[in-house]
DNA sequence: ATTTTTTGCTTAAACGTTTAAGCAGATGTA
DNA sequence: TACATCTGCTTAAACGTTTAAGCAAAAAAT
């Protein structure tokens, strides 16, 4: 009975209420305290679930909420509670498998313990990528977890994050210098295992098409590579290890440097998929078999890599695991309030995932 | 002199004023104003170029603030003056050169005036959406660009985002029953194209491997293959028009469903490059002769249509200009502050790339 | 019956900006 | 000389939350 003419008399004071309000306006807290007649603080702890707000006052604070349609402000509560809940992301390009799969794992991971993330694209350009550091430092992020772009040497930018106090985690492109949490795969291993796999082909004279020495992680596959061709006793000469900045187009023009060689490589590991796809084009044009003649290995399992023909043998970088222990690197920071920086530097295993291009023994 | 003893003055109050704060704490427009001895008020017109501050004064506070170090809280000024300056981003998934384009082009167009953009990313799925429209109005963006899930029927949850009064503007995937802005391709248009194309080449029994009726571009695209057919006077029957989820796998069982007919098309129109690419996979293995035997078309000029042998004719989007034009009409509803919802519907040509996989003629 | 503890709130300040209103002094006008 | 206008600031309130501190009433403990 009582609830009853409670309800009656609640229902009159919110449609009352409702009539006062100018139809845009979002309904804020303070709406539902006048409604209630109780205090906005209360209000506040009511929907946070306060153990010191009874249960009567919690759900009729719910139930108004839910009739006029209130959605918290999240600027106005990350002002005051000094944290944004949102962590920026920033990566080379998104429309490759591997950076967006990163991204999805990064956001589920993240979601799950209430933030959300800020994409932002440097292609590769590091003054884009200043301008990224300053666009999320500007939106207040709580944290930044980022992928260096190709052009990247001065770390000045991200020692501005560093320097303000907010959490930054590397992923596959890092740097050594900047003493940072890192997750990414090992690429020294990496390159031993796609030599490893070459020689068992019967590979004798092997090239590889690298990126830039100056990435660590580019650095760490052609010094994978130069010892593993020690270790096999493999011919080691300064023509058949390239640099390159891993596009297509490069890729093409890399490989029609090789081809132009006296003594021809039998087999190219070209450090990233797209250069080996434009190598492959090359190589196609040019009805040099594939793997007969020359057998091609690429780098980052893109998905492409099983839609040409043939298909390309590439080393997958596990994107799924990167994404995952990225985010929780820094809901690890985020939930320490102690700024005891314990540097996390994740390695996880590649696979070497075998198709056409380099399956002489399957001919 | 004077100005020397100024900046003496002000170095001495400098260096005391940042020995007080603690090193972590972030510099604030109070700490500026106290170096200084003015207002905050004063600092924040300062900052913004206000007409009513002396160029003296300015000057001062753009170097104490610089010295400082200062970054402007963006949360409270966005507080304060009821606009957050994000935009919502929805888009099926990043991984697809076609997303990834329009929205590094929405990006760049909204950078200029001032605004960031959040990407949320459906993975096709409907309840994934509504929770990604629950993020971004929680977030308070002033607007929200959109491609609909391929999952979305129900409109209810976009309702929500026109009754809090926010710019909605949908691009590619959009639905004409709910009444907001959209920009996209002419479907109808394209798919006439095609079948043209595919006439001149000779094709005389046409298939369709066409996506989601309830989808307005693909049931577009249906209407138009229908109707383009009708004018030639070719044969339209309910056996060469198939409705697909246009994943690579989906094209795949669609493709062996239009083999396994006792009178075979001899082209294959795909409303999607994924699911063309799968049509393609299953025509090489069974060394059905693409365009010889059956030709093909794809939608959507990803990049791997040129990629793949034989490389495939598709439709190109204009992903470039969808993306400028999306970003330009929520800055022409952002800039009036009048509600006069006038209507924006951008419907771009789209443009046929012509390759291998239906050139017949030039066998 | 008195004191202590617990419950269920309220009050008020704070987060860092922006901005309307106001005010003193300088400058211009009649 | 008296008044108006302009310049260059200041004051104070506001945006919507959260939260420390406090307080009265109810419940529990003595």
């Amino acid at each position: 009975m009582i609830i009853k003419t409670n309800a009656v008399y609640l229902l009159k004071r919110l449609s009352k209420y409702m009539k006062k309000l100018n139809i845009k306006k979002k309904t804020t807290i303070k709406d539902i305290a006048n409604v209630l007649n109780i205090s906005p603080a209360a209000v506040s702890k009511a929907l946070h679930n306060d153990s010191r707000i009874s249960e009567k006052t919690k759900k009729a604070v719910r139930q108004v909420a839910k009739n006029l349609n209130y959605q918290p402000n999240h600027l106005a509560s990350a002002l005051r509670r000094g944290k944004s809940n949102l962590v920026g992301v920033i990566v080379p390009r998104t429309n490759s498998h591997f950076f967006s799969s990163v991204i999805q794992n990064i956001e589920e991971e993240l979601n799950k313990e209430g933030y959300n993330i800020i994409i932002t694209q440097s292609n590769e350009s590091y003054k884009k990528e200043c301008s990224n550091i300053d666009t999320l430092l500007f939106t207040q992020v709580d944290g930044i977890i980022a992928s260096m772009a190709n052009e990247t040497i001065n770390l000045e930018y991200y020692e501005k994050i560093k320097s303000k106090g907010i959490p930054l985690i590397l992923f596959d492109r890092g740097e050594n210098d900047l003493n940072v949490d890192y997750v990414g795969i090992n690429d020294y291993d990496s390159s031993h295992m796609i030599i490893e796999h070459l020689v068992q082909q019967g590979c004798k004279r092997i090239a590889h098409i690298g990126g830039y020495k100056h990435t660590r992680i580019f650095n760490n596959r052609i010094r994978g590579y130069i010892d593993a061709l020690k270790k096999h006793n493999l011919p080691l000469e300064d023509e058949l290890l390239i640099e390159s900045s891993l596009t297509t187009e490069d890729g093409r023009e890399k490989m029609t440097q090789l081809l132009a060689l006296k003594n021809k490589p039998d087999a190219v590991y070209v450090a990233g998929d797209y250069a080996a796809l434009g190598a492959l084009q090359v190589l196609n044009e040019r009805h040099i078999k594939i793997p007969g003649d020359i057998a091609l290995v690429g780098f980052g399992n893109e998905p492409f890599t099983s839609m040409v023909t043939p298909t390309i043998t590439s080393i997958s970088q596990h994107s799924t695991e990167i994404g995952k222990q990225a985010a929780k690197t820094f809901l690890q920071h985020a939930k320490k309030t102690i700024v005891k920086q314990q540097l996390n530097k994740i390695i996880l295993d590649a696979e070497l995932i075998v198709r056409d291009s380099s399956n002489i023994k399957n001919l």
